[in-house]
RNA sequence: GCCUCGGUGGCGGAAUUGGUAGACGCGCUGGAUUCAAAAUCCAGUUCUUUCGGGAGUGUGGGUUCGAUUCCCACCCGAGGUACCA
């Protein structure tokens, strides 16, 4: 019979299915075991053959801790809030929830067909008021808490209140936000209700406050930071500004230090652990104060270099800082103003074209040097950022490049305060190698012993203090969107209320259409139920409202990261009404014991989600503040796709300084002149093709293209534009192509503003230019391949097979269908193996008796099969799938060689493959004459007697070069072995008659004469 | 610039503490089987060679009896991050 894996896999995975065979129960004698995937967006394109890859890995994990004997939880769910159903719901008015449920049914047909040993009774989905209910009761919990830096974790905002009215706000050592006013406890009580509702707001986990945030325009929402990639929004590429809102903050700043201590107990990759620490960004040093001379203000700065202080010959105010206004002269205020303004336009691009121009102006006003009192001119200027330490900075001009070239360019004097350093080029910034000196009381100090001393003098005067902080901001919480959580939250008097626990979920309204409002206000706002009951403890009309009870709830839904962040622990006890999850679920899984997705959530959903499981457990709620013990990113699989340029005519302002530095990739801006074509800036990466275009054939092309356009300048409304080409890389369908790279033009003129002769295609010899490359799959790259049509094609276990196969787990790796042959003939190999019988029945022998022997025929399969047990189990640990399926492909290729039949090799066979290749391993387990699934079938064990080894092919290598090997019993010592290798001819060949200096042996490995 | 990862045949990749470089697969070449094709099977496949051998893991050094592996310097590629004081 052959192998008709069509039929086989179809079988197994309804017998899955009808049994529940993968079904995790909560309570088990058996020791458990957490595999967890990070759960899928379904998407509107379904799966291509990169998304499964990481699922694959782990379920062979899942699979194999089964066959160890755990109690395994393997779930799978959707993160089915977000911005595409969404984008599609503007377009079509479809409701996302409708679109979200079919595509999640692609998604969970494309899942079945792989093979998946998931539980599926655990299914989440973040859009599902039964899980979001809990993804609301969780913010509300983070909104009833605060930070106590004192006892290092959050603790109930009622004990807060409690201790304000007792003590007022001294000796609570809070992270709240920087503007908290101190009061005395007799102030607080004479606080109005809504004062105290404001203050509070400043310490709680979650708190409203104008933030300036990333808006895009275009998508009408705002984004987190790691939502932008080269200021441009990463979903669509639309511009970014910074704007003030009034949003929803999560004070996940309070963590900082226990998010980065939290990193040394994970077994998380490097890379990841470096770009969360990047990411929080922990600096040492000190806050130092100065005063403003003839002035009540004070500034202080952060600084790492607090050794440094003498150097300091002027300061430096972000533009945007709160005192500039303030201590600016009346001499210096109209330019002061004007550079304000200058900066505040200069837009997003200039920022990004890298063009580092020194900008500044002075403020006239001097600040006093804390120890030398010599006043200090204050300086503003762009290069100081309002958002980072206190935005004011003292300028060491001789030992930051920044101050220096600042300086330099305003003539402000450099004064050199390290010994023997010539400074007259550039800044000194090596700390470790120098004395200080010209600094009073620091002369003679290293930069360790200085700043360690003038940490000590500032705070002996009260002028500052040692001070760590950090990168990281808090995360803004607020999206503009329609698709995500609501807020728990209705206002009152512009204060905002919780929702008590007991009316969750908060139930996402409908709405009649899916963008903001006219007014501006978020896509909720078209809601017409839409307001709080707080006497009926409902949802009302929106009419309602002139009713005293009667209150606006949040028009602003929750980010992406909100659902995400908890789902790992909602898997434990996922049906649980009464509470986000049992305390016995979660005593008994604990934690995730392997988790495995991308790094692309490295700086969001991987950080936010730690933040989030710190609060869980401070509140008691989780018994660990780290989710997941172990945690790999699989690599990306590449897809090849094809690109062509296309060339469009078209104008361009004049204005070169915009273009400089610039990276030019995708789109390349050209100029056009009476004889010349090329890049506008310079980019040395592109000169190859730059001379393509100035090559005279296309440019002679491109001129008759455009003859009719004899003007190459002109003016309108006063700014000078110039005809100019765009060049852009636009991806083609690699099966449009014919031939080498021929391309016909009209296959691929989708774009709406095609016109022959306004829009060509650069072509070389009479054929298109294609180029290819290897990038990320992408619908929109046409270079995705369907898991689909390779499961109809080769079947599920061999597209699982050949992923592993491609290489290792954490790398990125291009896919080729072709190669998918050579695991697919060896499932093949696989089952002729136990299909040896007349016209290919199943056979196997029972010949099992004395499996001991170790010797003859016998003896051979069992250490083929030994070898392989040893090497996938330790594969599997290693998570180096790639060299098992080697294994076993040397494995069968071995037995098939040796024609073993032997139940006592096929059986235990069976159970090693059925990790990666589970459908057909079910198969011959049923027809070894089981009756249960092969799931549970105990991991054949290693036994070493099997590799026991008497002689030994040594390798004989003249001065470490391997030149020919001699088989040698193994229990030869060192000299007899030497004796035996110089005695042969070989030996005495290689020498030709030179006498060797001396003979390494190293018994059971090899030999090595010097000679 | 900084941080991280990587660089091995035509391709994907293997080589566990320094010990036979190129496992396994794709592709390619030749052969068997077949009326023929598909499928399958067998052999070969780093380069070079005067067929003895010689060279070879990005480049140049070093340590070692011996280096893809360890050390130093550099080059290239990918990803992340960037006026962070």
């Amino acid at each position: 019979m052959s192998y008709r894996f069509r039929e086989i896999e179809k079988k197994w995975q309804q017998y899955w299915a009808k049994n529940q065979t993968f079904k995790a129960e909560n309570n088990s004698g058996k020791e458990k075991y957490y595999v967890l995937d990070m759960f899928p967006y379904p998407s509107g394109a379904g799966l291509h053959v990169g998304h499964p890859l990481g699922y694959i890995a782990s379920d062979i994990y899942a699979r194999y801790k089964r066959h160890k004997g755990f109690n395994v939880l393997h779930p799978q769910g959707y993160d089915s809030f977000g911005l595409p159903a969404e984008q599609y719901a503007i377009q079509t008015g479809q409701h996302p929830a409708i679109t979200t449920e079919e595509n999640i049914n692609t998604y969970r047909r494309q899942l079945d067909r792989l093979g998946f040993s998931f539980d599926w009774s655990r299914e989440v989905r973040t859009s599902d008021p039964r899980y979001y209910k809990w993804t609301q009761w969780v913010f509300i919990q983070l909104f009833n808490s605060w930070y106590n830096i004192n006892s290092d974790k959050a603790e109930p905002i009622d004990d807060l209140v409690v201790r304000f009215k007792k003590e007022g706000s001294a000796g609570v050592n809070a992270a709240c936000d920087e503007d908290t006013p101190t009061f005395s406890a007799p102030e607080w009580k004479q606080f109005s209700d809504k004062e105290k509702e404001r203050l509070l707001l400043k310490y709680r986990l979650t708190y409203l406050a104008d933030t300036e945030v990333n808006w895009c325009p275009a998508l009408g929402t705002v984004l987190a930071n790691d939502e932008i990639a080269n200021g441009v929004s990463e979903r669509g590429g639309h511009p970014v500004v910074r704007k003030k809102m009034t949003q929803w903050s999560m004070r996940i700043t309070a963590y900082a230090q226990r998010l980065l201590d939290g990193l040394e107990k994970i077994d998380w990759p490097q890379p990841l652990k470096d770009a969360q620490s990047n990411w929080i960004g922990r600096s040492v040093g000190a806050e130092v104060e100065f005063r403003i001379q003839n002035s009540e203000f004070r500034i202080p700065v952060f600084t790492t270099r607090p050794d440094t202080i003498f150097g300091a010959s002027f300061m430096t105010l972000a533009p945007e800082h709160g005192l500039v206004p303030e201590i600016t002269t009346p001499v210096q205020k109209a330019e002061v103003e004007e550079y304000i303004e200058a900066t505040a336009r200069r837009s997003e691009r200039d920022r990004l074209s890298g063009v580092d121009l020194i900008t500044g102006a002075f403020t006239g006003a001097y600040a006093e040097h804390p120890f030398s009192k010599e006043p200090i001119p204050i300086w503003i200027g762009d290069y100081v950022l309002a958002g980072y330490g206190t935005g004011a900075v003292m300028s060491v001009p001789c030992g930051d490049q920044r101050d220096y070239d600042f300086a330099k360019h305003f003539n402000i004097p450099i004064p050199n305060i390290f010994k023997g350093v010539d400074i007259s080029e550039e800044a000194f910034a090596d700390k470790e190698n120098t004395i200080i000196t010209n600094s009073d009381f620091l002369n003679g100090l290293s930069y360790k012993e200085a700043t360690k001393e003038v940490i000590a003098q500032l705070e002996k005067i009260g002028r500052g203090k040692g001070k760590i902080n950090f990168r990281l901001r808090d995360a803004v919480f607020s999206r503009q969107r329609y698709w995500g959580e609501p807020f728990p939250v209705y206002y009152v008097d512009g204060m905002p209320k919780m929702i008590p626990e007991e009316h969750l979920p908060l139930v996402l309204p409908e709405v009649e259409k899916y963008l903001p409002t006219e007014t501006g206000d978020p896509p909720l706002g078209n809601a017409t139920t839409w307001a709080w009951d707080t006497g009926q403890s409902t949802v009302v009309s929106n009419k309602l409202m002139d009713h005293r009870k009667v209150f606006p709830l949040e028009l602003n839904t929750m980010p992406g990261w909100a659902g995400s962040s908890q789902y790992f622990n909602r898997y434990m006890d996922p049906h649980s009404e009464e509470q986000i999850f049992s305390r016995e679920a979660v005593n008994y899984w604990r934690q995730v014991d392997l988790y495995i997705g991308g790094i692309e959530h490295a700086t969001g959903h991987l950080l936010y989600s730690r933040f989030w499981q710190k609060f869980m457990f401070d509140k008691g709620l989780v018994p660990v503040d780290e989710y997941a013990k172990k945690l790999i990113n699989q690599g990306m699989i590449l897809g090849t796709s094809a690109y062509i340029y296309e060339v469009i005519v078209g104008t361009i302002a004049v204005d070169y300084s915009a273009f400089i530095g610039k990276p030019l990739k995708d789109n390349s801006d050209i100029f056009i002149s009476s004889d010349r074509i090329g890049l506008i800036g310079y980019e040395p990466n592109y000169l190859g093709f730059m001379e393509t275009i100035q090559s005279k054939k296309i440019f002679d092309l491109i001129k008759n293209k455009i003859s009719d356009l004899a003007e190459y300048y002109f003016n309108e409304n006063g700014i000078e534009y110039q005809l100019g080409l765009k060049v852009l890389r636009r991806h083609v369908d690699v099966s449009l192509i014919k031939g080498e790279n021929e391309l016909d033009i009209k296959s691929i003129s989708s774009n709406p503003n095609f016109r022959e002769d306004i829009i060509f295609y650069l072509n070389d010899n009479g054929r298109f230019k294609v180029e290819r490359e290897v990038e990320k799959m992408s619908k929109s790259k046409f270079n995705v391949v369907n898991p689909d049509a390779i499961c109809e094609e080769y079947g599920a276990d061999s597209l699982r097979m050949y992923e592993m196969f491609l290489g290792p787990l954490e790398q990125a790796k291009p896919w080729n269908t072709a190669g998918i042959t050579g695991v697919h003939s060896f499932l093949k190999k696989l089952w002729r193996l136990y299909h040896s019988g007349p016209n290919a029945q199943f056979y196997v022998t029972e010949d099992s008796n004395g499996a001991g022997a170790d010797h003859g025929e016998r003896g051979e399969v069992f250490k083929t099969l030994h070898k392989t047990i040893k090497k996938v189990e330790e594969d599997i640990q290693n998570f180096s799938f790639n060299t098992s399926v080697s294994t076993f492909m040397i494995c069968v290729n071995g037995l098939l060689a040796q024609k073993c039949t032997s139940r006592a090799i096929l059986e235990p066979l069976a159970i090693l493959i059925s990790p990666y290749a589970p459908h057909i391993a079910e198969e011959l387990w049923a027809l070894l004459g089981h009756r249960e699934s092969i799931s549970t079938a105990p991991f054949p064990k290693f036994e070493a007697k099997y590799l026991v080894e008497d002689r030994k092919e040594y390798p004989i290598s003249f001065n470490g070069k391997m030149r020919f090997t001699m088989e040698l019993p193994l229990d030869m010592d060192k000299e007899e072995i030497e004796a035996t290798v110089m005695a042969h001819e070989k030996t005495q060949r290689q020498l030709q008659g030179r006498i060797p200096k001396k003979v390494i042996v190293v018994p059971g490995k090899i030999v090595n004469i010097v000679g």
